[in-house]
DNA sequence: TTGCGGATTAGACTCATTCTAACTGATTAG
DNA sequence: CTAATCAGTTAGAATGAGTCTAATCCGCAA
């Protein structure tokens, strides 16, 4: 199920840590690993409870260490619905989440740049926003769409 | 500080409880006027406080539950920002939310119907979305744009 | 007056997240 | 080499928002 990385996710993950001078470590690797391997949005535990699965002695500090260490190097994205466990998403291109009322499940939804750019029109001068969040709440009766 | 209810809201507030079976007690006619006087988002905890200062024997899990009471009918609604304490808003109609990255306070923005035309239409066919929210995170340099 | 049911209360509890202090292991300095 | 340094890891304790529980209150109807 979980698969090594690629070179090039490797070449990733390792030019993303060392940018922000920080290590390449074992537990780096699979977590970065787990998260590539299922985009389903996992929170700290599922994330915790996959790479232990691979690497048994990991602690769950580290994998809150490891993620936090991601987000601030920008590999990946965390995704806050109302005070639920956050999650996190290693996909990076922009877009808004969709969060099924009925499977509890978060769908990525693309955003076009002129939708992005209509909202950040929508601010009044002065307002400088570095970062949208957009989350839709509702169902989806859609089959599969694998969640990213 | 705290001024009492108006006519206007207080019926705003019967009509609300009564159409969705609950009654009017003293608490939550004291809690919905903290949220009315002070429109910039409080935590529960800042709620509480200032409710307090009305009627002392008020309990902070009496606040918890007017708080919830108001949002299932409606009154108020959440506003969450990470995973950040829950904030409360009096103002229903569609907006967005700019969280000051500088002073941690909420703004409350405009959401013109053709720019939630905009976002809707960026859902695949299938998904159907109750609510949408969109918050944005940055810097105002504005003065003190009344927060609502 | 008695009983019923919704509302309120204090305090215990939960659980995601953060903190702490000890430990590890690689790299650098002497 | 050997020691010092330092980022990273670890287990477990601490935090704190929110929820739950069980007892009490209070207005209303029989």
């Amino acid at each position: 199920m979980i698969r090594n990385l690629t070179e090039q996710d490797k070449e990733h993950l390792q030019e993303a840590l060392i940018k922000s001078g920080q290590k390449v470590t074992p537990q780096r690797e699979a977590v970065f690993t787990v998260l590539l391997a299922e985009r389903d949005h996992p929170t700290v535990d599922e994330v915790f409870h996959r790479a232990r699965e691979v690497m048994p002695g990991l602690s769950l500090a580290t994998v809150y260490n490891c993620l936090e260490t991601f987000v601030g190097c920008g590999l990946v994205r965390q995704v806050n619905h109302e005070r639920e466990s956050t999650r996190y998403c290693p996909n990076l291109a922009p877009h808004a989440h969709f969060r099924d009322k009925a499977t509890g499940r978060v769908h990525d939804i693309e955003l076009p740049p002129e939708v992005l750019k209509s909202l950040r029109s929508i601010l009044p001068p002065g307002f400088d926003s570095e970062v949208i969040e957009i989350s839709f709440h509702g169902r989806a009766q859609a089959k599969d769409t694998h969640s990213n």
